[in-house]
DNA sequence: AGCACGCCGACT
DNA sequence: GTCGGCGTGCTC
């Protein structure tokens, strides 16, 4: 075999660079850059690969093997996602794999353990089939479902993924997937005067004569027109009709009388609600400056921030700017937060911009995520609204990027690799596709704000809430006060009861906000002081109530609640510490007759959760909401006018430099919540803490002064944005050898760094999660180096550690700009 | 990341 | 005597 061309194909492994597989001649005629191939790998293995590139170069240090099919007949990947693919791997010092892995839906990525299930049994132009088809649909109809190694068996290996595609293209089998979830909409009765007896008098009387012999119907049909007029047009619930003393079988009755009309209405949370346009609303004069503004800056800026307090209608300046590059034919990509993408905003941009606008969200299911990304190939969609992961979809022509909420912490990618920040990713993206960046914000991070300062950025403040209305008036509450004076129940103070009770006696929802989930974080013994610890993890259990269980939320460990001390046996298991569960039972006990409900990780399981709740919670159906931090995104109701803080203290005290910023982010965010319709709102925050500099400057939305000082701090301490940090993060199951691995890389790397730039090993906070030892050195990166020689030379580093068999086994995960 | 190969402990 | 633990090395 003489072959002279080879392709570089990207294989989605942890393995630098790619791979190269020779190309026949006929090959040549069908290859593309971006296309997915089926390529054999190893012994058994194959894999679905993307063109990465095509060459002469004949590799000499191993023998190349061919490329088994050819997966599309067009590229499914852009040249510009190769490119933004290798400059993430290259930033984020991890293999191009990983982030193909991470980028590249795994439905495209037909591989041997992939299963497949017949979906057409009853296809029957068995000639439309050539034999490799036949036999694996002869075979589906006796199995029902098989793998792709299976297939492997029945045709050839070099058939197998090729043939299940075609069987695919025609609808006959499908990748085996659960049953995905389904969700049913609300639907409620809805009852109302009969539409004909509206206006018609004579009708209504007659009506009204029938129904003399029975009275407890004429009564119902007289209240209800009391209540119609008090409600203006409102529709009325059955359920509430009911409560106010009408009967199911009266109002029965009458619908068959042709008196009331009961009606179902499906609670959308898609409709909104009556003020909801499908024009842009105009913008008031703030707005239209804000927008002018914005658009003179990024003449000479690709990057804006938008620093908008709460409420200040930002949401209308993006619409107007997106209509704006919608019309000269560019795309606009818009970033959320991973669980606003769900609500309202989605809706609000769907209502202007109809099906042009496609959503991406994370508990979309694979299928969804495929015809997404297809849609946005071939250009289907104007907008495309989605969390960090939409980075990846392969766009063309995007115009402009929004990165809404910039400082949200969740735009950066922990879990797996590659670690980015969809901030930085965006303005990259932004980079290669020259598109504009612009950052919305009412708490920019300190890394913005310092580079919009120094005009890195343009910056454009909005101060102004919409309507004009006042920004909510935050008090602190000084827990340490109260408790003295006993003006506190459990940990409800009594000036926070007595603001609940007014609010709900005027209808008023209430959101109270307490940073930590479950019960009570930990149990303790009064006897000994034992606490009961994680076996895989070295965390104290978490105490769930609901459950009565004893749960890790690192590992997801779980054990029944013990009845006595593991360590003395003493029944005196207390708790210690507070968790939305327990501020929950709390907060029910003290309001017997208000509907409290809880929006945590715990209580927001299953695809649907968060929209249920956002429903219930704009139907009344909820008086207090007790949240975590996912109440501070994109929940935006008008019938709030109060939020209570129950204890701030665990924000201040996290060992983090930036616990101040978030601090400061998160109760703002919070307080935002409160009044955005038409009243001023009323936050009150609790705190052992009143003093605090951090607590007063929320009072008075101090935004700049407190920026001010944590910059001076960062400066002080060299922290981003002054420095770059880079994390290593070691990993291994015996302490010592890890001890002694990272120590070795610290005294390679010594010799580069100044002794306050390189920090550890040192164990994190949590230093065993899932029996993985951990201990982390933290490089810091000044402005007169380069970061890219850095990380070269992290990466050299490395290598020549990993020459000592002993240190190879510890696995070392890097972690560029940790968070 | 997977996976095969290879070398040591506890089981039919 | 084998099954299977995971340490080590290789994959275009």
């Amino acid at each position: 075999m003489n072959t002279t061309y080879f392709a570089e194909i990207i294989l989605p492994l942890s393995l630098d660079g790619t791979f190269t597989y020779h190309l026949y001649e006929e090959d040549l005629q069908q290859i593309k850059v971006g296309q997915r191939v089926a390529v054999p790998f190893g012994t058994q293995k194959l894999y679905t690969g993307v063109v990465h590139s095509i060459h002469q170069n004949k590799p000499e240090l191993y023998k190349t093997k061919a490329i088994h099919a050819f997966l599309d007949n067009e590229p499914l990947v852009t040249q510009t996602q190769i490119k933004f693919w290798e400059w993430m791997s290259n930033y984020y010092m991890c293999s191009l794999g990983d982030v193909f892995r991470n980028a590249f839906p795994s439905a495209l990525k037909l591989e041997s353990q992939t299963f497949v299930r017949l979906i057409n049994a009853e296809f029957s132009a068995i000639d439309e089939l050539n034999d490799y088809e036949f036999l694996v649909f002869e075979a589906l109809k006796l199995r029902q479902i098989i793998s792709v190694e299976e297939a492997a068996l029945i045709v050839d290996e070099k058939s197998a993924i090729p043939t299940l595609k075609l069987l695919i293209d025609k609808g006959i089998i499908c990748l085996d997937e659960k049953l995905s979830e389904k969700y049913t909409p609300k639907i409620d009765n809805y009852v109302k005067i009969h539409p004909d007896l509206k206006g018609n008098d004579q009708a209504f009387i007659a009506i009204l004569d029938q129904l003399n012999k029975a009275p407890k119907q004429r009564e119902t049909l007289l209240q209800l027109i009391t209540l119609e007029t008090q409600l203006q047009g409102k529709p009325l619930k059955v359920a509430d009709f009911v409560k106010q003393g009408a009967t199911n079988a009266v109002l029965k009755s009458l619908a068959e009388k042709g008196a009331v009309e009961i009606y179902q209405f499906q609670t959308s949370r898609v409709e909104g609600k009556e003020e909801e346009t499908s024009e842009i609303s105009q913008l008031t004069l703030k707005q239209n400056e804000a927008l002018t503004q914005i658009k003179t800056q990024f003449v000479d800026k690709s990057t804006v921030l938008l620093h908008g307090v709460t409420s200040s209608g930002k949401t209308e300046i993006y619409l107007k700017l997106m209509e704006q590059v919608i019309a000269k034919g560019n795309k606009v990509l818009y970033l959320l937060p991973e669980i606003s993408v769900t609500t309202q905003i989605v809706h609000r941009i769907k209502k202007h911009f109809g099906d042009k606008v496609g959503v991406y969200h994370s508990k979309f299911n694979q299928n969804e995520r495929v015809e997404l990304w297809q849609k946005t190939l071939n250009g289907d969609f104007d907008i495309i609204i989605g969390p960090r992961t939409a980075l990846y979809l392969p766009f063309d022509n995007l115009g402009m990027i929004i990165v809404d909420e910039e400082h949200e912490s969740s735009y950066k990618q922990m879990d797996v690799k590659p670690f980015f920040h969809a901030r930085d990713m965006a303005m990259l993206l932004g980079g290669l596709m020259n598109a504009k960046v612009l950052l919305g914000s009412a708490t920019p991070s300190a890394e913005s704000y310092y580079n919009a300062i120094n005009q890195k950025y343009g910056y454009v403040e909005l101060n102004e809430r919409f309507g004009n209305i006042k920004l909510p008036e935050i008090k602190i509450v000084d827990l340490k006060k109260a408790q003295k004076e006993k003006e506190i129940t459990d940990d409800i103070s009594h000036i926070l009861r007595d603001e609940i009770v007014e609010q709900l006696k005027d209808k008023k929802q209430v959101i109270l906000f307490q940073n930590r989930r479950g019960y009570a974080p930990i149990m303790e013994c009064n006897t000994c002081g034992h606490t009961p610890e994680c076996p895989n993890c070295d965390v104290s259990l978490t105490y769930h109530k609901f459950s009565n269980q004893l749960k890790c939320h690192y590992c997801g460990y779980v054990q029944a609640k013990p009845i006595r001390c593991p360590s003395c046996g003493s029944h005196e298991l207390n708790t210690k510490g507070i968790g939305t569960e327990q501020i929950e039972h709390q907060v029910q006990a003290i309001f017997p007759e208000a509907k409290v409900r809880r929006m945590d990780v715990d209580a927001m399981r299953g695809k649907f959760a968060y929209e249920k709740l956002i429903e219930d919670f704009e139907n009344h159906e909820i008086d207090i909401l007790i949240g975590t931090q996912m109440i501070t995104k994109g929940f935006d109701f008008g019938n709030v006018n109060f939020v209570g803080v129950i204890r701030a203290d665990s924000l201040l005290n996290f060992p983090d430099f930036r616990a101040h910023e978030k601090a400061f982010q998160l109760l703002t965010q919070v307080s935002g919540r409160a009044g955005r319709r038409q009243e001023q709102g009323k936050v009150l925050i609790q705190s052992f803490q009143a003093e605090h500099q951090i607590l007063q400057n929320v009072t008075t939305y101090s935004y700049a002064p407190t920026m001010k000082d944590i910059l001076y701090e960062r400066k002080e301490f060299l922290y981003p944005p002054f420095t770059r940090l880079i994390n290593l993060r070691f990993k291994h199951k015996n302490k010592e050898r890890l001890d002694k691995t990272a120590e070795q890389l610290v005294t390679l790397l010594k010799a580069s760094f100044e002794s306050r730039c390189l920090l550890g090993p040192e164990a994190p906070s949590i230093g065993r999660i899932n029996n993985l030892y951990i201990a982390d050195v933290m490089i810091k990166i000044r402005p007169n180096q380069s970061p890219q020689k850095v990380k070269d030379l992290i990466r050299q580093k490395i290598e020549q550690l990993h020459t000592i068999s002993a240190f190879r086994s510890v696995r070392i995960d890097i972690d560029v700009d940790p968070v």
